[in-house]
DNA sequence: ACACATACAACAATCGATTGCAAACGTCTT
DNA sequence: AAGACGTTTGCAATCGATTGTTGTATGTGT
């Protein structure tokens, strides 16, 4: 006995343990996952053996053989938004609720933040092999390239809009019906000079804008000006600087494409000595926990991030099992607090 | 030919790409590693035909072989605070550094959000054969189990606190230096009774209280007290609501132990009519973006996270390397704004 | 004492790629 | 024409576990 009880040597695989048992490798193997096929004592002796020595079962070739990773890929695609960070406020909020359901079912989270410039970005995710599933966060601009994956791909929902016919599985509100809400609540502010903060590229923002202007036609006013605005944060400063100066006079009501917009706007207006909502309005998007911490607290309209997040995941799952799952699409809320 | 070229049967494995292209599956493998040992017109006829069938390698076959898996796990312990979100925001902040610089290098992103819960949860990681390399962001109440397990894994890094002795390689700022310089602030804005709003279980937020403690004595003034609040958003809420009574009575400078902890606190106060700065002084600590953002803007404490974040990773990429690195201690900066 | 069921563990194929070594082939030299 | 050499390719072992099949004791019933 060269080995001391007390520095047990390392043991690197199951067959180190099966010759340190005495037993072949596949008792090891089914002992370690507890199966009924091995003889209670023997089973017990093996894991103790195990614990003993620190001893777990290498994964990689566990989740090659059983061809089952437990691992869901969580994926944000920047198409349009190269410079946006992953720490955008929204991006986290949902990542945290995935998180959470996805753990508590016993599945690892792979986290990947694409700049789709080679085309085939999301084939490359979603075959090699080492996902169980994915969720996409946020259709991005590439639209297209998400419904030729989806044509033979199935277990992948996608955070984002509906358009009717498509064939990826979406998890999302309505945005067209948000903005129209935000609109909406402009208008009985008194609103007339509406505008619209963000940038209409991705069908989530471009949804939202359209369903401003809806609500603008119904009131008999004329379409509401588009401000681009990068949804990166550091960009997104300079951006609404230059905007900034337009507001006061050709605009009295601002719908934000996101709270993290409103809320960068409503600051940079209170610099300039505007003041929301006494001078103009503002409202947001997104309902992040945020939008009730600051001051003036932040009328949004809420996306139930929560609800949705869990939507998303039980549709995957349904879709692993083999099961159709389809779109979800919420009703948006308009959400009243200080700002319109 | 049943195949059409239009619908390419869809290929599994090398073995299958092999036999169409008639060469062995070593000759493919070489061939898509782009290896030079194989003949260049072969190279390219594999290469293109695995394009035409939009076959890739199964990752996990070649990191079981290569043992190496490119993939590196950021490990959020939530020892302490078990109800607290991934989407806190300092969380969020920090991942979102730290997905930029792994990606950059070719990297992928394991997330686990962990409740320590069994005492091997870090073993358990470590081990499963599907990590290059571990980040841990925050030391929760597991300082021994981390201290356990860097005896003998080497590529970890870890965000936190600096203990003299120990074993573990961290990166953070001096959080001790961080709260003496909060409360500096504090006293030179003629505050005199003061309060930590936080939870000292971790060793950085601990540390961050002695350092307050530090200034307070080294102004003669009492040892500011410690309004327990925890870290989870949900929580935070009512735990300010519960101290915000003894304020403006028993304090009139509060250093919070977080950004959003700050947050909170003045929106709390405003709610009561009790105005920041002039009747009470808050600081922060994190400065995340976030900060500048709040009317009034947030003065707090940098802990310049961009720089952290890659600090670790190339601190983490040493020690894959089989160098050692050693821990990084960054210098906190005050950040005046409005607030204090 | 014999047939037969039961419990347990070993054997070996398998997942899908990578890679050291050897073999086949062609070219060039002497 | 034979040997040396370089270029390509194939063969087969390997990474570390899982699992269907097979084999061998042991125990039970008649």
């Amino acid at each position: 006995m060269s080995d001391t009880p007390s520095a047990p040597a390392r043991i690197r695989n199951i067959a180190e343990l099966a010759r340190l048992a005495g037993v072949s490798t596949g008792t090891v193997s089914r002992a370690l996952a507890d199966k009924s096929l091995v003889n209670k004592d023997t089973r017990e002796r093996i894991q103790a053996l195990a614990r003993a020595h620190g001893f777990r079962p290498n994964q990689m070739a566990r989740r090659l053989r059983v061809q089952e990773t437990k691992v869901i890929g969580v994926v944000v695609p920047l198409g349009h938004e190269q410079r946006q960070h992953l720490s955008d406020p929204f991006f986290m909020a949902i990542l945290g609720h995935l998180a959470d359901a996805l753990t508590e079912n016993g599945y690892d989270i792979m986290l990947s933040r694409v700049i789709p410039d080679a085309d085939d970005w999301l084939e490359r995710i979603v075959d090699s092999g080492m996902l169980d599933g994915v969720l996409l966060i946020g259709q991005s601009n590439q639209f297209e390239t998400i419904e030729r994956v989806a044509q033979w791909y199935r277990p992948m929902v996608v955070w984002g809009s509906h358009r009717p016919g498509q064939i990826h599985c979406t998890v999302g509100v309505d945005n067209r019906k948000g903005g129209h809400l935000a609109g909406e609540c402009l208008i009985r502010a008194g609103r007339t000079r509406l505008a619209f903060m963000g940038e209409a590229v991705a069908p989530e923002l471009k949804d939202r804008y359209d369903g401003l202007c809806d609500a603008a036609a119904a009131a008999g006013l004329p379409p509401p000006l588009k401000l681009d605005t990068h949804l990166a944060s550091d960009v997104m400063a300079e951006d609404i600087a230059a905007h900034i100066h337009r507001i006061g006079t050709d605009v009295d009501g601002i719908a934000a494409a996101s709270d993290l917009i409103a809320m960068h706007a409503v600051r940079a207006l209170a610099d300039l000595g505007i003041r929301v909502p006494e001078d103009i309005s503002v409202t947001g998007f997104d309902d992040l926990p945020l939008a009730e911490q600051t001051i003036p607290r932040l009328t949004t309209i809420s996306q139930s991030i929560a609800v949705g997040a869990r939507a998303m995941v039980s549709a995957l799952f349904e879709r692993i099992a083999g099961n159709d799952a389809a779109s979800v699409e919420m009703a948006p809320q308009l959400i009243r607090r200080d700002t319109a």
